[in-house]
RNA sequence: CGGGACGUGGCGCAGUUUGGCAGCGCGCAGCGUUCGGGACGCUGAGGUCGCCGGUUCGAAUCCGGCCGUCCCGACCA
């Protein structure tokens, strides 16, 4: 391609609120335009750079075995009414109706359609099957953010196995799982796999690939000495035992004139109400439901394990009003102790504390000696507090670190919720009817591009590794105007493609310094410069777009040169 | 959804407080000089000031409503 014919609209300056780099640079080099928020155009640098993403994939999901489709991205209701998603994923699906006012969805993932295929398949004979399709996906996030890593319309990458047992869903997720590793290491990345909650997929089990970045919305903890690691939606840790009293007397009154906090009450009562004596009282509506969740007074809520631990769909903090109408006090003041009216879910750390403070559901007063196993009624323990930095590993007891990344790929285990709704059964060698035990898999496209470009960049721009580059050799001809450059550079552009390398040839009649800053901007790995001085020495200069090292090399030994170094790029990854 | 901010040539912004010819930088076009690390001079093109309504002799500016976008918090590839 000639850089003087390609649409390359790169600016001098920044876009404006552009927060997360990788925004910025791709927004800049002229790879990506937004057309509302969350939507965004492809410009032909972006679209290559996709392309390439799109064939490791592919690649990828071939060599496991998979088989490419491609399915609707508008889907009528009624199959996700089969489901029970219709109802479930709320205001994050977009939803519209034809002329006839049918109700239709805009393809939010695709376990309906798959599962609805898969009853087409009669015989454990069949199985396993793995099958996936590259297709663009519908969200209406409340937020759209940092550029391309959060949108409302984007390109997914789900697969979804298709097994007559669990084993079979294991060996299924685990080809997944090493794939995924390849696919991304081949982009340039080194994410890490973290164990991860399903949300609103629901199934037993799933890891979330992370690449490490400040621009990242998950909080990865993870244990430097054993390996453990999770997202803080799905990590524990182990907590110092606290020494309470063997018994406590009854619990007992007493006036906290104005106190509505955890940290006005500790510093009140100094010695005697520390957060960790305290009980922090919650009220959320889970599905409808007000409920009381209960931590210790130094610890905070994990609302995703709230949601993992009730099933629910639906929950928020409940609203002032419905408090005071519940327990009869501001929150603030508010506990546990004699709360029957309403179910009381609490979390692991405070089972068996003893000596315990908390509200008495009237303002202005709390209570002290709470035996949380005596005077609690409490219907479920569950683990609920979100980890903290510095706590100890549930493996190994060795401090815990956490980090943010960019989670760039979700795999799951669904098991039979998505087979049982649709009527996907096979039939084994006993003749016994199962369901299918299916397991689902994503990369989002977009995401890991911008997450590549987050992981590999410079001040100068951006530094594509050669797999997902979209050309990998820009050949810069510094003086347009000199006949022999121009000869020798179309010279050497033909011997590169010929070598099936992608080139980008910038025959613009700029001056020699934009057409570097050029370069470097867009990223481009490998550079070819030709100009009026070298070639009269009979040298052409080779750069590495990383760390910009430069050399001089003769004419004829250029082509050879860029092809090994274009070639040891491109293994980047590979076993 | 809660909180904060913004909307003015393609991009980045000033002008709004105190109503009075719509400006600056970059980019773009033409000419000339330059040209191996984001050149310079001259000339020029390009704007429904987000939209609708109101106040006023007069509105980018004041008032009301709406729309859009960004940032911080709660949700996901």
């Amino acid at each position: 391609m000639r850089w003087s014919r390609a649409f390359i609209p790169t600016l001098r300056d920044d876009p404006a609120d552009a927060e997360a780099v990788s925004h910025r640079l791709l927004v800049r080099a002229g790879y990506i335009r937004q057309l509302a928020a969350g939507h965004y155009s492809m410009l032909p640098l972006g679209q290559r750079v996709r392309s390439k993403v799109e064939r490791i994939i592919r690649e990828e999901m071939d060599a496991i075995g998979g088989q490419q489709f491609h399915l609707p991205a508008m889907h009528p209701a009624e199959i996700w009414r089969k489901s029970g998603r219709w109802d479930a994923i709320g205001d994050e699906m977009f939803r519209l109706r034809d002329r006839k006012s049918a109700e239709f969805a805009l393809g939010f993932t695709h376990e309906e359609v798959f599962a609805l295929l898969a009853t087409e398949l009669p015989s454990y004979r069949d199985l396993p099957q793995i099958w996936y399709q590259i297709q663009t996906k519908f969200r209406d996030e409340p937020r759209p953010k940092a550029g391309v890593l959060r949108v409302r319309e984007f390109t997914m990458k789900d697969s979804y196995t298709l097994d007559l047992d669990r084993p079979g869903l294991d060996k299924g997720f685990d080809l997944h799982h090493v794939a995924y590793l390849r696919i991304f290491r081949r982009m340039g990345l080194d994410p890490v796999d973290v164990q991860a909650s399903s949300g609103i997929m629901g199934g037993t089990e799933s890891v979330e690939f992370i690449v490490p970045s400040p621009a990242g919305e998950d909080r990865i903890a993870t244990c430097a000495s054993c390996g453990y690691r999770a997202n803080v939606e799905r990590a524990t840790s182990r907590l110092d035992p606290v020494a309470d009293p063997e018994q406590v007397p009854e619990v007992e009154e007493f006036d906290t004139p104005g106190i509505r906090t955890i940290a006005q009450l500790a510093a009140a009562f100094a010695g005697d109400a520390d957060p960790v004596r305290q009980i922090k009282s919650l009220v959320y509506v889970i599905d409808g439901e007000l409920t009381l969740v209960l931590l210790r007074g130094d610890h905070d809520l994990q609302e995703q394990k709230l949601i993992d631990a009730t099933l629910a769909t639906a929950i928020r903090p409940a609203r002032a009003e419905e408090i005071r109408e519940a327990l009869g006090a501001s929150p603030g003041s508010l506990g546990a102790v004699g709360a029957s009216e309403i179910p009381v879910l609490a979390d692991l750390a405070l089972k068996g504390r003893r000596g315990m403070v908390t509200g008495a559901n009237r303002d202005d007063v709390h209570v002290r000696n709470v035996d949380v196993d005596r005077d609690i009624n409490v219907a479920r323990w569950v683990d609920l507090r979100q980890v903290v930095e510095g706590e100890a590993c549930p493996e190994c007891g060795s401090p815990l670190e956490v980090w943010k990344g960019i989670e760039v790929g979700h795999i799951f285990k669904l098991g039979t919720k998505f087979s049982e709704a649709f009527g996907a059964v096979v039939q084994d060698d006993q003749g016994v009817s199962h369901p299918i035990v299916m397991g689902s898999y994503g990369i989002g496209l977009e995401r890991a591009m911008a997450a590549v470009v987050e992981w590999s960049h410079d001040e100068l721009g951006i530094v594509w590794p050669v797999p997902v580059a979209p050309y990998e050799v820009v050949v810069t001809v510094v003086r347009v105007g000199d006949g022999d450059s121009m000869a020798a550079a179309e010279r050497l552009v033909g011997e590169l493609q010929a070598g099936g390398v992608d080139v980008l040839l910038d025959d613009r009649d700029e001056r020699p310094g934009v057409k570097f800053a050029d370069a470097e901007l867009i990223g481009i790995p490998h550079r070819l410069t030709i100009g009026p001085n070298g070639l009269a020495r009979g040298v052409v200069e080779v750069t590495r777009r990383r760390g910009l090292e430069t050399e001089e090399i003769d004419v004829d030994r250029a082509v050879p040169e860029v092809i090994a170094r274009v070639t040891e790029g491109r293994r980047i990854g590979r076993a």
